[in-house]
DNA sequence: ATTTATTTTTAGACCTATCTAAATTTTGAT
DNA sequence: ATCAAAATTTAGATAGGTCTAAAAATAAAT
Protein backbone atom coordinates (compact mmCIF):
# COMPACT_ATOMS: atom_id res chain seq x y z
CA UNK A 1 0.00 0.00 0.00
CA UNK A 2 1.50 3.39 -1.29
CA UNK A 3 0.86 6.55 -0.38
CA UNK A 4 0.57 9.95 -2.07
CA UNK A 5 2.53 13.47 -1.86
CA UNK A 6 0.16 14.67 0.05
CA UNK A 7 -1.50 11.53 2.62
CA UNK A 8 2.24 11.41 3.52
CA UNK A 9 2.78 15.08 4.49
CA UNK A 10 -0.40 15.22 6.81
CA UNK A 11 1.39 12.21 8.34
CA UNK A 12 4.49 14.55 8.94
CA UNK A 13 3.15 16.97 10.35
CA UNK A 14 0.27 14.80 12.37
CA UNK A 15 3.92 13.33 14.15
CA UNK A 16 5.11 16.53 14.48
CA UNK A 17 2.52 18.26 16.17
CA UNK A 18 1.94 15.34 18.70
CA UNK A 19 4.78 15.64 19.92
CA UNK A 20 4.01 18.97 21.39
CA UNK A 21 1.38 17.96 23.59
CA UNK A 22 0.06 14.29 24.45
CA UNK A 23 -3.28 15.05 23.08
CA UNK A 24 -4.57 14.38 19.51
CA UNK A 25 -3.59 16.96 17.08
CA UNK A 26 -6.76 19.13 16.11
CA UNK A 27 -7.96 19.93 12.85
CA UNK A 28 -6.83 23.67 12.98
CA UNK A 29 -3.62 23.01 14.27
CA UNK A 30 -2.94 20.90 11.14
CA UNK A 31 -4.28 23.14 8.87
CA UNK A 32 -2.44 25.94 9.51
CA UNK A 33 0.43 24.01 9.38
CA UNK A 34 -0.55 22.48 6.14
CA UNK A 35 -1.51 26.18 4.55
CA UNK A 36 -5.14 24.40 3.85
CA UNK A 37 -8.53 24.70 5.39
CA UNK A 38 -9.93 22.93 7.93
CA UNK A 39 -12.58 21.25 5.87
CA UNK A 40 -9.97 19.72 3.31
CA UNK A 41 -7.99 18.28 6.60
CA UNK A 42 -11.28 16.97 8.03
CA UNK A 43 -11.74 15.19 4.60
CA UNK A 44 -7.81 14.05 4.36
CA UNK A 45 -7.92 12.07 8.11
CA UNK A 46 -11.03 9.93 6.97
CA UNK A 47 -9.35 8.71 4.20
CA UNK A 48 -6.04 8.10 6.09
CA UNK A 49 -8.13 6.54 8.92
CA UNK A 50 -9.56 4.30 6.50
CA UNK A 51 -6.49 3.28 6.17
CA UNK A 52 -5.91 2.72 9.70
CA UNK A 53 -2.85 4.94 9.09
CA UNK A 54 -4.54 7.31 11.95
CA UNK A 55 -6.89 6.85 14.78
CA UNK A 56 -9.75 9.25 14.51
CA UNK A 57 -12.44 10.01 16.42
CA UNK A 58 -15.04 13.36 15.19
CA UNK A 59 -14.13 16.42 17.33
CA UNK A 60 -11.52 14.38 19.08
CA UNK A 61 -8.32 14.80 17.14
CA UNK A 62 -6.12 12.54 15.57
CA UNK A 63 -3.14 10.57 16.25
CA UNK A 64 -0.74 7.84 14.16
CA UNK A 65 -1.37 4.62 14.37
CA UNK A 66 1.73 2.32 14.72
CA UNK A 67 1.70 2.35 10.88
CA UNK A 68 1.21 5.73 10.33
CA UNK A 69 3.97 6.55 12.86
CA UNK A 70 6.10 4.35 10.91
CA UNK A 71 5.69 6.38 7.79
CA UNK A 72 5.99 9.42 9.62
CA UNK A 73 9.48 8.56 10.78
CA UNK A 74 10.60 7.60 7.70
CA UNK A 75 9.67 10.67 5.99
CA UNK A 76 11.56 12.04 8.44
CA UNK A 77 14.57 10.18 7.60
CA UNK A 78 14.85 11.35 4.47
CA UNK A 79 14.43 14.52 4.92
CA UNK A 80 17.32 14.91 7.66
CA UNK A 81 19.22 12.47 5.11
CA UNK A 82 18.53 15.03 2.01
CA UNK A 83 19.42 17.82 4.42
CA UNK A 84 22.84 16.41 5.04
CA UNK A 85 23.49 15.81 1.68
CA UNK A 86 22.64 19.35 0.30
CA UNK A 87 24.71 21.27 3.07
CA UNK A 88 27.43 19.06 3.42
CA UNK A 89 27.79 17.81 -0.25
CA UNK A 90 26.28 20.21 -2.33
CA UNK A 91 27.16 23.60 -0.40
CA UNK A 92 23.80 24.87 0.25
CA UNK A 93 23.68 27.62 2.80
CA UNK A 94 21.34 27.35 5.70
CA UNK A 95 17.84 27.76 4.72
CA UNK A 96 17.53 27.52 0.92
CA UNK A 97 18.12 23.75 2.08
CA UNK A 98 14.41 22.95 3.51
CA UNK A 99 11.91 23.48 0.74
CA UNK A 100 14.16 21.18 -1.46
CA UNK A 101 14.52 18.61 1.06
CA UNK A 102 10.43 18.85 1.45
CA UNK A 103 10.24 18.04 -2.26
CA UNK A 104 13.10 15.08 -1.97
CA UNK A 105 11.73 13.37 0.96
CA UNK A 106 8.97 11.85 -1.17
CA UNK A 107 11.36 9.84 -3.53
CA UNK A 108 9.65 6.24 -3.30
CA UNK A 109 13.05 4.09 -2.94
CA UNK A 110 13.87 2.00 -0.11
CA UNK A 111 17.28 1.56 -2.08
CA UNK A 112 18.19 4.82 -2.64
CA UNK A 113 17.85 5.72 1.28
CA UNK A 114 20.17 2.90 2.39
CA UNK A 115 22.73 3.58 -0.45
CA UNK A 116 22.46 7.74 0.65
CA UNK A 117 23.13 6.83 4.27
CA UNK A 118 25.89 4.97 3.54
CA UNK A 119 27.20 7.42 0.90
CA UNK A 120 27.10 10.14 4.16
CA UNK A 121 28.75 7.70 6.47
CA UNK A 122 25.75 7.20 8.29
CA UNK A 123 24.92 10.40 10.43
CA UNK A 124 22.94 10.46 12.99
CA UNK A 125 22.20 14.19 13.09
CA UNK A 126 21.10 16.39 10.52
CA UNK A 127 23.11 19.75 10.40
CA UNK A 128 20.39 21.71 12.73
CA UNK A 129 21.39 18.99 15.16
CA UNK A 130 18.03 16.65 14.37
CA UNK A 131 18.39 13.45 14.61
CA UNK A 132 18.24 11.11 12.28
CA UNK A 133 16.46 7.76 12.67
CA UNK A 134 17.83 4.60 11.44
CA UNK A 135 16.04 2.25 8.79
CA UNK A 136 13.94 0.57 11.31
CA UNK A 137 12.21 4.09 13.01
CA UNK A 138 14.55 3.96 15.90
CA UNK A 139 15.58 7.64 16.55
CA UNK A 140 19.74 7.76 18.47
CA UNK A 141 20.46 9.21 21.76
CA UNK A 142 19.80 12.67 21.76
CA UNK A 143 23.39 14.18 21.84
CA UNK A 144 24.50 16.14 24.90
CA UNK A 145 26.29 19.19 24.69
CA UNK A 146 27.89 21.19 26.90
CA UNK A 147 25.37 24.48 27.93
CA UNK A 148 28.45 26.80 26.84
CA UNK A 149 28.94 24.91 23.41
CA UNK A 150 25.16 25.19 22.30
CA UNK A 151 24.51 27.09 19.96
CA UNK A 152 21.84 30.41 20.52
CA UNK A 153 18.66 29.61 18.87
CA UNK A 154 18.21 25.73 19.43
CA UNK A 155 15.91 24.36 21.69
CA UNK A 156 16.57 21.12 24.45
CA UNK A 157 16.39 19.84 27.41
CA UNK A 158 18.74 19.19 30.42
CA UNK A 159 20.28 16.53 30.50
CA UNK A 160 22.67 15.99 33.02
CA UNK A 161 24.24 18.36 35.59
CA UNK A 162 27.82 18.72 36.26
CA UNK A 163 28.23 21.36 38.91
CA UNK A 164 27.49 20.31 42.50
CA UNK A 165 28.44 23.63 44.74
CA UNK A 166 25.18 24.56 46.85
CA UNK A 167 25.13 28.21 45.32
CA UNK A 168 24.66 26.95 41.33
CA UNK A 169 22.70 24.09 42.50
CA UNK A 170 20.37 27.33 44.34
CA UNK A 171 20.98 29.45 40.92
CA UNK A 172 19.09 26.55 38.62
CA UNK A 173 16.66 26.18 41.38
CA UNK A 174 16.08 29.77 40.76
CA UNK A 175 15.51 29.77 37.28
CA UNK A 176 13.45 26.37 37.25
CA UNK A 177 16.07 24.85 35.96
CA UNK A 178 16.45 20.78 36.95
CA UNK A 179 17.19 17.71 35.15
CA UNK A 180 14.55 17.17 32.09
CA UNK A 181 13.64 20.88 31.89
CA UNK A 182 13.16 21.66 28.09
CA UNK A 183 14.46 25.23 26.96
CA UNK A 184 14.94 27.22 24.58
CA UNK A 185 18.58 29.23 24.27
CA UNK A 186 17.70 32.86 23.21
CA UNK A 187 20.52 34.86 23.65
CA UNK A 188 23.93 34.79 25.74
CA UNK A 189 25.70 37.04 28.09
CA UNK A 190 29.37 35.98 28.16
CA UNK B 1 3.56 29.12 -14.98
CA UNK B 2 4.61 25.90 -13.34
CA UNK B 3 4.07 21.83 -14.70
CA UNK B 4 2.51 18.70 -12.96
CA UNK B 5 4.73 16.24 -12.58
CA UNK B 6 2.38 14.82 -15.54
CA UNK B 7 2.90 17.26 -17.73
CA UNK B 8 6.31 17.19 -17.72
CA UNK B 9 6.37 13.55 -18.64
CA UNK B 10 4.38 14.02 -20.80
CA UNK B 11 6.37 16.49 -22.49
CA UNK B 12 9.68 14.23 -21.93
CA UNK B 13 8.24 11.26 -23.85
CA UNK B 14 6.60 13.77 -27.00
CA UNK B 15 10.44 15.00 -27.66
CA UNK B 16 12.08 11.50 -27.47
CA UNK B 17 9.60 9.90 -29.92
CA UNK B 18 9.91 12.96 -31.91
CA UNK B 19 13.11 12.38 -32.63
CA UNK B 20 12.25 9.08 -33.95
CA UNK B 21 10.75 10.54 -37.31
CA UNK B 22 9.85 14.11 -37.80
CA UNK B 23 6.24 13.95 -37.94
CA UNK B 24 4.14 15.26 -35.22
CA UNK B 25 3.99 12.42 -32.10
CA UNK B 26 1.14 10.38 -32.95
CA UNK B 27 -1.59 9.44 -29.57
CA UNK B 28 -1.24 6.01 -30.13
CA UNK B 29 2.40 6.42 -29.89
CA UNK B 30 2.47 7.92 -26.44
CA UNK B 31 -0.15 6.28 -25.54
CA UNK B 32 2.02 3.21 -25.13
CA UNK B 33 5.14 5.07 -24.26
CA UNK B 34 3.24 6.27 -21.47
CA UNK B 35 1.37 3.39 -19.60
CA UNK B 36 -2.44 4.97 -20.50
CA UNK B 37 -5.04 5.44 -22.65
CA UNK B 38 -4.85 6.98 -26.23
CA UNK B 39 -8.42 8.84 -24.79
CA UNK B 40 -6.26 10.60 -21.95
CA UNK B 41 -3.35 11.03 -24.16
CA UNK B 42 -6.14 13.64 -26.29
CA UNK B 43 -6.96 15.04 -23.14
CA UNK B 44 -3.64 16.21 -21.62
CA UNK B 45 -2.47 17.15 -25.42
CA UNK B 46 -5.64 19.79 -25.50
CA UNK B 47 -4.28 20.85 -21.97
CA UNK B 48 -0.61 21.04 -23.14
CA UNK B 49 -1.98 22.95 -26.14
CA UNK B 50 -3.87 25.54 -23.98
CA UNK B 51 -0.53 25.84 -22.32
CA UNK B 52 1.19 26.33 -25.05
CA UNK B 53 3.59 24.18 -24.41
CA UNK B 54 2.75 21.72 -27.67
CA UNK B 55 1.47 22.29 -31.46
CA UNK B 56 -1.36 20.18 -31.90
CA UNK B 57 -4.29 19.89 -34.90
CA UNK B 58 -6.87 16.95 -34.77
CA UNK B 59 -5.81 13.58 -36.10
CA UNK B 60 -2.51 15.02 -36.72
CA UNK B 61 -0.45 14.24 -33.73
CA UNK B 62 2.03 16.96 -31.57
CA UNK B 63 5.21 18.76 -31.81
CA UNK B 64 6.48 20.61 -28.88
CA UNK B 65 6.78 24.33 -29.20
CA UNK B 66 9.68 26.00 -28.13
CA UNK B 67 8.52 26.36 -24.86
CA UNK B 68 7.62 22.68 -24.34
CA UNK B 69 11.12 21.73 -25.53
CA UNK B 70 12.74 23.76 -23.30
CA UNK B 71 10.64 22.03 -20.76
CA UNK B 72 11.39 18.63 -21.77
CA UNK B 73 15.19 19.39 -22.34
CA UNK B 74 15.75 20.40 -18.75
CA UNK B 75 13.98 17.08 -17.65
CA UNK B 76 16.64 14.89 -19.88
CA UNK B 77 19.16 17.17 -18.14
CA UNK B 78 18.17 16.31 -14.57
CA UNK B 79 17.48 12.95 -15.25
CA UNK B 80 20.65 12.88 -17.16
CA UNK B 81 22.44 14.26 -13.82
CA UNK B 82 21.09 12.38 -11.03
CA UNK B 83 22.06 9.04 -13.33
CA UNK B 84 25.39 10.33 -12.72
CA UNK B 85 25.40 10.89 -9.20
CA UNK B 86 23.16 7.65 -8.56
CA UNK B 87 25.61 5.20 -10.59
CA UNK B 88 28.85 7.01 -9.72
CA UNK B 89 28.28 8.08 -6.09
CA UNK B 90 25.90 5.76 -4.92
CA UNK B 91 27.02 3.25 -6.51
CA UNK B 92 24.08 1.72 -8.23
CA UNK B 93 24.23 -0.45 -10.60
CA UNK B 94 22.79 -0.57 -14.54
CA UNK B 95 19.09 -0.98 -14.34
CA UNK B 96 17.32 -0.19 -10.88
CA UNK B 97 19.10 3.50 -11.04
CA UNK B 98 15.93 4.29 -14.10
CA UNK B 99 13.33 4.51 -11.89
CA UNK B 100 14.74 6.32 -9.14
CA UNK B 101 15.51 8.72 -11.70
CA UNK B 102 12.63 9.20 -13.08
CA UNK B 103 11.41 10.27 -10.03
CA UNK B 104 14.02 12.84 -8.91
CA UNK B 105 13.78 14.12 -12.37
CA UNK B 106 10.50 15.89 -11.13
CA UNK B 107 12.38 17.80 -8.30
CA UNK B 108 11.47 21.27 -9.15
CA UNK B 109 14.80 23.74 -8.11
CA UNK B 110 17.15 25.57 -10.54
CA UNK B 111 19.71 25.89 -7.50
CA UNK B 112 19.48 21.98 -7.03
CA UNK B 113 20.20 21.22 -10.29
CA UNK B 114 23.35 23.60 -10.92
CA UNK B 115 24.32 22.48 -7.45
CA UNK B 116 24.58 18.80 -8.28
CA UNK B 117 26.04 19.67 -11.97
CA UNK B 118 29.03 21.36 -9.94
CA UNK B 119 29.41 18.57 -7.52
CA UNK B 120 29.54 15.78 -10.16
CA UNK B 121 31.88 18.22 -12.30
CA UNK B 122 29.97 19.17 -14.90
CA UNK B 123 29.76 15.62 -16.81
CA UNK B 124 28.96 15.73 -20.17
CA UNK B 125 27.81 12.17 -20.66
CA UNK B 126 25.49 9.99 -18.28
CA UNK B 127 26.80 6.42 -17.37
CA UNK B 128 24.91 5.01 -20.67
CA UNK B 129 26.63 7.43 -23.09
CA UNK B 130 23.54 10.13 -23.22
CA UNK B 131 24.61 13.41 -23.55
CA UNK B 132 23.73 15.81 -20.64
CA UNK B 133 22.14 19.30 -22.13
CA UNK B 134 23.81 22.24 -20.05
CA UNK B 135 21.31 24.54 -18.49
CA UNK B 136 20.84 26.68 -21.65
CA UNK B 137 19.51 23.48 -23.01
CA UNK B 138 22.51 22.83 -25.55
CA UNK B 139 23.11 18.93 -26.09
CA UNK B 140 27.32 18.71 -26.35
CA UNK B 141 28.84 17.92 -29.24
CA UNK B 142 28.12 13.73 -29.98
CA UNK B 143 31.14 11.46 -28.49
CA UNK B 144 33.17 10.10 -31.25
CA UNK B 145 33.86 6.16 -30.44
CA UNK B 146 36.09 3.61 -32.43
CA UNK B 147 33.61 0.80 -33.91
CA UNK B 148 35.49 -1.68 -32.03
CA UNK B 149 35.46 0.48 -28.45
CA UNK B 150 31.35 0.44 -29.37
CA UNK B 151 29.31 -1.43 -26.65
CA UNK B 152 27.41 -4.03 -27.69
CA UNK B 153 23.68 -2.89 -27.56
CA UNK B 154 24.13 0.91 -27.98
CA UNK B 155 22.65 2.92 -31.10
CA UNK B 156 24.94 5.45 -33.16
CA UNK B 157 25.67 7.35 -36.28
CA UNK B 158 28.63 7.27 -38.51
CA UNK B 159 30.60 9.88 -37.55
CA UNK B 160 34.09 9.53 -40.10
CA UNK B 161 36.11 6.99 -41.50
CA UNK B 162 39.84 6.27 -41.05
CA UNK B 163 40.25 3.52 -43.13
CA UNK B 164 40.50 4.20 -46.90
CA UNK B 165 41.41 1.51 -48.79
CA UNK B 166 38.98 0.65 -51.99
CA UNK B 167 37.96 -2.99 -50.53
CA UNK B 168 37.04 -1.39 -47.19
CA UNK B 169 35.22 0.88 -48.62
CA UNK B 170 32.83 -1.32 -51.11
CA UNK B 171 32.74 -3.48 -48.07
CA UNK B 172 31.10 -0.10 -46.30
CA UNK B 173 29.08 0.20 -49.27
CA UNK B 174 27.51 -3.16 -49.64
CA UNK B 175 27.00 -2.86 -46.13
CA UNK B 176 25.15 -0.20 -46.73
CA UNK B 177 27.26 2.30 -44.39
CA UNK B 178 28.35 5.99 -45.09
CA UNK B 179 28.51 9.57 -43.30
CA UNK B 180 25.58 9.74 -41.40
CA UNK B 181 23.98 6.13 -41.30
CA UNK B 182 22.07 5.40 -38.13
CA UNK B 183 22.93 2.26 -36.50
CA UNK B 184 22.53 -0.53 -33.86
CA UNK B 185 25.13 -2.72 -32.70
CA UNK B 186 23.74 -6.00 -31.69
CA UNK B 187 26.34 -8.41 -31.60
CA UNK B 188 29.97 -8.46 -32.57
CA UNK B 189 32.21 -11.05 -34.28
CA UNK B 190 35.25 -10.44 -33.16
C1' DA C 1 -26.34 27.40 33.42
C1' DT C 2 -27.07 29.94 29.36
C1' DT C 3 -25.39 32.24 25.84
C1' DT C 4 -21.64 33.40 22.75
C1' DA C 5 -17.55 32.33 20.33
C1' DT C 6 -14.61 28.96 18.40
C1' DT C 7 -13.68 24.67 16.39
C1' DT C 8 -15.00 20.99 13.61
C1' DT C 9 -17.77 18.59 10.39
C1' DT C 10 -21.00 18.13 6.48
C1' DA C 11 -22.90 19.16 1.98
C1' DG C 12 -22.22 20.41 -2.48
C1' DA C 13 -19.16 22.13 -6.06
C1' DC C 14 -14.78 22.29 -8.78
C1' DC C 15 -10.39 20.84 -11.08
C1' DT C 16 -7.04 17.38 -12.61
C1' DA C 17 -6.15 13.12 -14.53
C1' DT C 18 -7.90 9.06 -15.69
C1' DC C 19 -11.12 5.47 -17.74
C1' DT C 20 -14.84 3.00 -20.92
C1' DA C 21 -17.73 3.04 -24.67
C1' DA C 22 -19.34 5.17 -28.62
C1' DA C 23 -18.62 8.25 -32.59
C1' DT C 24 -15.59 10.08 -36.02
C1' DT C 25 -11.66 10.53 -39.08
C1' DT C 26 -7.84 8.65 -41.52
C1' DT C 27 -5.47 4.94 -43.70
C1' DG C 28 -5.06 0.84 -46.50
C1' DA C 29 -6.75 -2.82 -49.40
C1' DT C 30 -9.29 -4.43 -52.83
C1' DA D 1 -13.49 4.74 -55.49
C1' DT D 2 -15.40 2.11 -51.89
C1' DC D 3 -15.27 -0.35 -47.86
C1' DA D 4 -13.04 -2.36 -43.80
C1' DA D 5 -9.59 -1.70 -40.32
C1' DA D 6 -7.00 1.14 -37.44
C1' DA D 7 -6.28 5.39 -35.11
C1' DT D 8 -8.18 9.28 -32.87
C1' DT D 9 -11.48 12.05 -30.60
C1' DT D 10 -15.77 12.91 -27.89
C1' DA D 11 -19.04 12.12 -24.19
C1' DG D 12 -19.90 10.85 -19.80
C1' DA D 13 -18.22 8.72 -15.39
C1' DT D 14 -14.96 8.18 -11.46
C1' DA D 15 -11.43 9.15 -7.89
C1' DG D 16 -8.24 12.29 -5.31
C1' DG D 17 -7.74 16.58 -3.29
C1' DT D 18 -9.40 21.02 -2.55
C1' DC D 19 -12.75 24.88 -1.58
C1' DT D 20 -16.98 27.78 0.26
C1' DA D 21 -20.90 28.12 2.94
C1' DA D 22 -23.79 26.29 6.23
C1' DA D 23 -24.72 23.14 10.19
C1' DA D 24 -23.30 20.86 14.44
C1' DA D 25 -20.47 20.25 18.46
C1' DT D 26 -17.31 21.89 21.90
C1' DA D 27 -15.21 25.42 24.73
C1' DA D 28 -15.35 29.89 26.97
C1' DA D 29 -17.54 33.77 29.24
C1' DT D 30 -20.69 35.86 31.79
Amino acid sequence: MSQSFTEENYLKHIYKLSKKSDKGVSTNALAERLETKASSVTDMIKKLAAKKLVDYKKYQGVTLTKKGQKIAVDIIRKHRLWEVFLLEHLGFGGEEVHDVAEELEHINSAELVERLDKFLGYPKYDPHGGPIPDSEGIFPEPKRVKLDELEVGRKTKVMGITEHSDAFLLHLKKLGMELGTDFHLKERFD
